[in-house]
DNA sequence: CATCAGGGCCCTG
DNA sequence: CAGGGCCCTGAT
């Protein structure tokens, strides 16, 4: 395959473990729903078996190689994390892993509310079964998950997974732990030098705008993912609609994975809509309205965390059987 | 060869 | 608030 220019390839940097933690997630959990999203395109920023998820973490300016194994014992949950990195590390930042772990992954989220609604669910009762204890969750810090989003944008999957390599092979690093080799995506400043038609030659199109844009947005410290943290659903939203580049598709993303907003249902895209209608209603289309009302009125706050679990249930079973409906609507 | 739409968003009128 | 335009790419 030949590269655009400006991309050549790279040797990782040799990682080795240097810590070793335990979180326990409260119950029910469920280990590969929450770490391995299989609606996501396919891409080289971790690695996932059952039982075993590996990522790359940015905490306090170092870029740390984080495995984390499932070691649930029956009703037990409970998760051993190993941190991975060139030279030691300091006590601070193996317990600054832990929570950042915790708080991506909401590992404390509290689904009791959630699980009595799924179980008065007549409809998905097989599917609320095979995913309980799944969060809606990511392992991106806030930027990161916005480069993906930004890729994803007014395109299909092929294009979004092309961008995102070219990207990733231009300005990110490559680490190597315990036998795995990942891409971690680079820090906003690092596009401070570069300019729009740089990232253009990229084939990244006119998204090269909004990456541009977006990344002054985070380095001049205007967007400070720990602050949005704390703010209230629809403030929340309002913050994320002034980043560059961030839309209603975008948002929702955003606001369900990163932030751990369940209750936020509010915009379907048209692809969606063809899937929605099938696994909803057994229906060619049915109006975005309509889908939304209903959606709402039965799972009130957590709307978008039961259509999340819907949702990946859907591409998990892709995985083993031929939907030809849904392939249909997929593309690659 | 031309045209078009795709896992959105910005901007304009 | 509806609709045009946008980088590219593969499908038709």
């Amino acid at each position: 395959m030949t590269q655009p220019p400006g991309v050549e390839v790279r040797n990782p940097r040799q990682y080795s473990l240097v810590a070793n933690g335990r979180l326990f997630p409260r119950a029910p959990f469920h280990f590969d729903g929450t770490f391995f999203k299989q609606s996501h395109f396919p891409n080289r920023l971790d690695h996932w078996t059952p039982g075993l998820f590996y990522q790359t973490i940015r905490i306090d300016n170092m870029l740390l190689g984080v495995k984390c194994r499932d070691t649930s014992q029956g009703r037990e949950p409970s998760i051993e994390l190993s941190v991975y990195y060139p030279s030691p590390i300091q006590d601070s930042v193996v317990s600054k892993t832990l929570d950042e772990i915790a708080f991506r992954y909401d590992l404390h989220a509290d689904l009791a509310e959630f699980q009595a609604l799924a179980d008065r669910d007549t409809t998905f009762t097989d599917v609320f079964k095979r995913w309980k204890g799944m969060r809606a969750s990511t392992q991106y810090s806030l930027y990161e998950l916005l480069v993906v989003g930004l890729v994803l944008q007014n395109t299909q999957v092929r294009r979004s997974v092309q961008m995102l390599e070219t990207l990733t092979q231009r300005f990110g690093t490559l680490v190597e732990f315990d036998g795995v080799e990942l891409w971690s995506i680079w820090l906003p400043e690092d596009l401070s030098a570069v300019d729009e038609e740089e990232l253009r030659a990229l084939k990244i199109g006119y998204r090269a705008r909004s990456l541009k844009r977006f990344s002054e947005q985070f380095s001049s410290g205007l967007i400070d993912e720990v602050e949005l943290r704390r703010l209230d659903d629809d403030s929340l939203k309002r913050e994320l609609l002034k980043i560059y580049g961030v839309g209603p598709e975008t948002v929702r993303i955003i606001m369900s994975e990163a932030f751990h907003r369940p209750g936020v249902f509010a915009h379907i895209a048209p692809w969606q809509q063809k899937i929605y209608s099938r696994l909803f209603y057994n229906q060619e289309i049915v109006p975005t309205e309509r889908i939304i009302d209903d959606i709402n009125r039965q799972f009130g706050r957590y709307s978008a965390l039961a259509v999340h679990y819907i949702w990946e249930d859907v591409f998990w079973r892709r995985r083993n059987e031929y939907i030809d409906w849904l392939e249909a609507e997929i593309r690659l």
